[in-house]
DNA sequence: CTAGAGATGGACT
DNA sequence: GTCCATCTCTAGG
């Protein structure tokens, strides 16, 4: 049996958009992302393994469960901006808003194929750490790519389709066939839903992890 | 290869 | 106080 996911209280509300329409939306949205390219400065990456979070009272994996705060406004904003947050002291993760505004979901990016600027990313990457960094690791789990594409909190709201330093342009969008889909990685609620997309056989798509509670 | 644990700060109960 | 949409290193098979 989980813990009590809600501090003994009921979901937020739910809004009109319930969880099989944001399914459905996750399914065309999330997966049309793979293959496409982000650049960001010099490093460009080929998006190849998303994950779709969803909305208010409806995903509990998402940040945006328990409704907006000011952490997670920007998921409630308007599609094809960034929002970036901070987690386990040390890492940040980077998300596009893909719905309309009010929805409160997002994307995260988790993994890509670094395509331009690779000594860019490779510098950003073995920063401060010893080991070689593999070509297919630059930008494979989250927050390795967060690093290899150089965005931090500052880049938190930045529009990726307006005039700014990021873009998500065309690039050539995977075929549906070599798309797979399966639970996401390391969430400890909402496991049963089928929301991380990646490109079949791809070797930067990141290892699938179950959720791991901590100890002590 | 797998399993376990530490790092480290902030959002939230 | 507790829990992280993680990564990296170490020990062991």
């Amino acid at each position: 049996m989980p813990v009590d996911e809600n501090g003994g209280r009921p979901p937020a509300a739910s809004t009109p958009l319930a969880r099989d329409f944001f399914d459905r939306l996750a399914h065309e949205v999330a997966p049309d992302l793979l293959g496409r390219v982000l650049v960001h400065g010099p490093v460009a990456l080929r998006i190849t393994e998303v994950e779709a979070y969803g909305v208010p009272g409806e995903d509990p994996a998402s940040h945006t469960y328990r409704g907006r705060t000011p952490r997670n406004a920007v998921m409630f904003g308007p599609p094809g901006h960034l929002y970036v947050y901070f987690t386990y002291g040390m890492h940040f993760c980077a998300n596009l808003t893909c719905l309309p505004e009010g929805v409160g979901s997002g994307v995260l990016l988790r993994a890509g194929e670094v395509i331009s600027g690779a000594e860019t990313a490779l510098a950003r990457r073995s920063a401060g750490s010893g080991r070689p960094v593999r070509e297919a690791d630059l930008a494979r789990g989250p927050a390795r790519l967060a690093v290899a594409l150089g965005l931090a909190r500052e880049h938190n709201g930045l529009d990726a389709c307006g005039p700014g330093s990021l873009s998500v342009t065309e690039g050539e969008p995977a075929k549906a066939a070599s798309i797979l889909s399966g639970p996401r990685t390391g969430v400890s609620s909402g496991k049963e839903t089928p929301w991380r997309f990646w490109i079949d056989g791809d070797p930067t798509v990141s290892p699938h992890r179950p959720h791991v509670p901590r100890r002590r």
